[in-house]
DNA sequence: ATCGTCAAGTTCCATACGGAACAAAATCCG
DNA sequence: CGGATTTTGTTCCGTATGGAACTTGACGAT
């Protein structure tokens, strides 16, 4: 069974071709660019690997901290006292992962754990003023790569940009849970 | 030293606040929505996560493909006849990873590979008729996830979503390399 | 030609990863 | 109250991962 194609979901696939044209990109980019039913996917993937790449490796080199740990991290310095489920949860990183990580940087003194006595079984987390020096510095770097990876793009579009983002984020709750998946088993 | 923040950066990060609202959205992924310098790459790696998660776990369990392996499959559907050097560098996986999902599916015959006649050193791929039943398979429910993904916004707003993401992945060969790394040392 | 450099793929290996099972505490509910 | 259930975080363990070294072939310069 042959997928039917919309002519409007091959007008989006191709959005703004005309306007961007390619030169400089790779073949095979360009391809998975304007002949992708999945084009969301790819653009967003691309998008995420081409600012997570260097950044990480980066703060690996120069702090010896790994992408967990990182997370961690800058989850604490966006908002002091959290718990490992919370940042696991908003993160993607699967608890145990956390878990590992919230070790290390404790032991390194970059993050502090108390026991919540609220819940004798979680911990609330707090970053230490050696953690503070890690995220104030590894900020601007980061910051900066964004810019640069928006540097094509007009104030104008940059700020539609988030806008649209934001928006396809804050309605995420509302997805159903692949139900397709289930509804074959068995 | 703190960092600067222009109006026009506070502005991007909050972009669409107001319209979109948060309702339903995690606590902690409100404040990294709306309260991050880095607003860029936490929604777009977000967006990637609660793309791939469902997908591939989907693939893993209905058809025993690893992502690696999968990524290699998907290039081949959209453009028969590569080789494993192009499929790294596209999709930003090491060439070892891609070496060893390329011999996975050899052997389970979903592609088949060739040496190359005018470069004995690499193998031109192709896919095998089973590779392409399970590419066709597999596209509908990722077509569908994206659909699902961009419920939330008119025809319009995904037009424009489309052709801003495809302007920055092309401008992407522009970007300097970070070069503010290489640049501290020594 | 022939050497040096570069590019394509593979292999090796230490390590990180994530699923599953687990302990302990909280919560629910009859 | 007291047993079932859920939640938090840790531990265990097999496996995937990716850096580095390596092999082989292409290419460029003299």
């Amino acid at each position: 069974m042959q997928l039917e194609i919309s002519s409007f979901d091959a007008l989006l696939r191709q959005g703004g071709k005309a306007a961007a044209g390619s030169h400089g990109v790779d073949d095979l980019v360009s391809v998975k660019l304007w002949q992708n039913p999945c084009w969301l996917s790819f653009r967003i993937n691309f998008l995420a690997l081409l600012f997570n790449e260097p950044i990480y490796r980066w703060i690996e080199k120069e702090y010896g901290l790994a992408r967990p740990e990182f997370v961690v991290l800058y989850s604490l310095g966006l908002s002091d006292g959290l718990t490992a489920s919370a940042i696991s949860s908003s993160s993607g990183f699967p608890k145990n992962t956390m878990s590992r990580a919230i070790q290390k940087l404790v032991d390194k003194n970059i993050i502090r754990r108390e026991v919540d006595a609220a819940d004798l079984r979680s911990f609330v987390l707090y970053i230490t003023d050696e953690g503070k020096r890690i995220v104030d510095e590894t900020m601007q770097p980061m910051v900066e790569r964004e810019k640069v990876m928006l540097s094509g793009l007009t104030p104008a579009e940059k700020l539609m940009l988030s806008e649209l983002l934001a928006k396809v984020v804050v309605d995420s709750p509302n997805w159903p849970p692949m139900i397709n998946i289930e509804e074959n088993e068995q």
